[in-house]
DNA sequence: CAGTGGTCTAGACCACTGA
DNA sequence: CAGTGGTCTAGACCACTGG
């Protein structure tokens, strides 16, 4: 395994190691339950002292793509590489994944926060929010009803910017950067209406999903219940051990 | 906010630390919003090396009770303080909410492996492998069935001991120790036999959720396929932007 | 025993923020 | 500008693993 240094890059040399070790996992360089070379050697071959190439290899091991142990060595982890459920939107990853989302927005408009939704996004009770309510779908076929709720301070977009864009990237491009989400997953059966807008038949499973949305400075930017059909959508999730 | 450290103790510094600080978001000493002191200071203060204190706060930032910003600082987040979903079994969750789980295993035995099984574990196809087949109860109340496939050498427990402790902790007291899980969270409606098992009405929605979990050498060690009640279990799950 | 990762130190320089 | 966190270095000692 070679991996190449640009010390001039702005791009952190923990993190140039870590996506070249990736890479060569998903390349099949290393196969599962091979062992890497141990860190001493590893630094000194790269010219990298050792915090450094241990910090490579620990975002690999919070990935979950590595194990090490001590006494033992590091090991790539058996199984596919499946892909961590990351921080991102229904719509980046529809995007990224070809499935060219688009979006009717059903409602959107600023009204005074009632008391429940006032919790949930710490301000005051009859404080501006906007209510957005979206149909989201891909490759024309309903996959999502996307029901959301944000301080009106912070929704500074048209409702053809958000037929075009996710919520996430117009937050983003408005310089609100989202940093924690804290999400609830369950399942109940559609009502008339959900299923007349989701395509499906009415008494079908739908996933649901609450999400608190927390910005820079730690204060919810937006809250989320979204209903997902369940024939074509599920949850991704890997966890790691925390050491 | 004062911090003891016992450097006799073989609980790592930097734990130490964080779990203090933890402790005082906890009890309300640091309000949502609030800042902590600079690192530096914190160091100096608690007679540690700088490192040591940002790997402190590094496990707050990672776990989602903290968030920091170049040139601004540390801060509380905003939201009550939800527990991040661990890598813990249903038995052991239950456990902690005082839900006394019972177990009811239907069934428990050995076959050779399925093409699709052998897939999900990484054995060869016709190895043997242990079928389980569980209901778990919480206070009495049907839950969840439980389906899980174990590679045959791992799975030296008895049905009785099934019926008293979770999976997860059969595998740990026979010295397997499980890393990474990865899941995928879905929703269907219930089958007659299951709505019978689970106590619901047949056609009512479930959750499923699909495991696989690998151990210390990054092989796998179990699949799982289980149905959960949606009227009384949800997922709950916090994402933090990988930094 | 030798080899591995886990923890910790004491510094250094840089990039970004706000006043 | 001063203050903050982000990155990086070059060591040190320890704990655990396997033969």
């Amino acid at each position: 395994m070679d991996i190449e240094l640009d010390r001039g890059s702005p791009v952190p040399l923990y993190f140039q190691v870590a996506r070249q070790i990736e890479q060569a996992i998903e390349r099949g360089e290393l196969v599962p339950g091979s062992r890497l070379e141990n860190e001493i050697e590893l630094a000194d071959r790269l010219g990298l002292s050792r915090p450094t190439m241990r910090r490579a290899i620990q975002e690999l091991v919070s990935k979950g793509l590595l194990v090490r142990r001590r006494g033992i060595g590091t090991q790539v982890v058996h199984g596919q590489v499946k892909r961590r459920v990351e921080l991102t939107s229904l719509h980046d990853d529809l995007t990224r994944g070809n499935q060219h989302p688009t979006t009717r927005v059903l409602e959107h408009e600023t009204r005074p926060a009632s008391d429940d939704i006032a919790v949930h996004l710490g301000v005051q009770p009859g404080a501006p929010v906007v209510r957005l309510v979206r149909i989201r779908y891909a490759q024309d076929e309903p996959l999502a009803i996307l029901r959301n709720w944000l301080p009106a301070s912070l929704a500074s977009f048209t409702t053809a910017e958000l037929e075009e864009r996710g919520l996430y990237a117009l937050l983003r491009s408005t310089g609100v950067h989202i940093r924690i989400a804290s999400q609830r997953i369950g399942a109940r059966t559609a009502s008339g209406e959900e299923a007349h807008q989701l395509g499906i038949k009415r008494g079908a499973a739908v996933l649901t999903m609450e999400r608190t949305a927390y910005g820079e400075s730690g204060s919810a930017v937006e809250f989320g219940a979204h209903i997902y059909r369940s024939d074509n959508y599920s949850f991704e999730i890997t966890l790691v051990e925390r050491s």
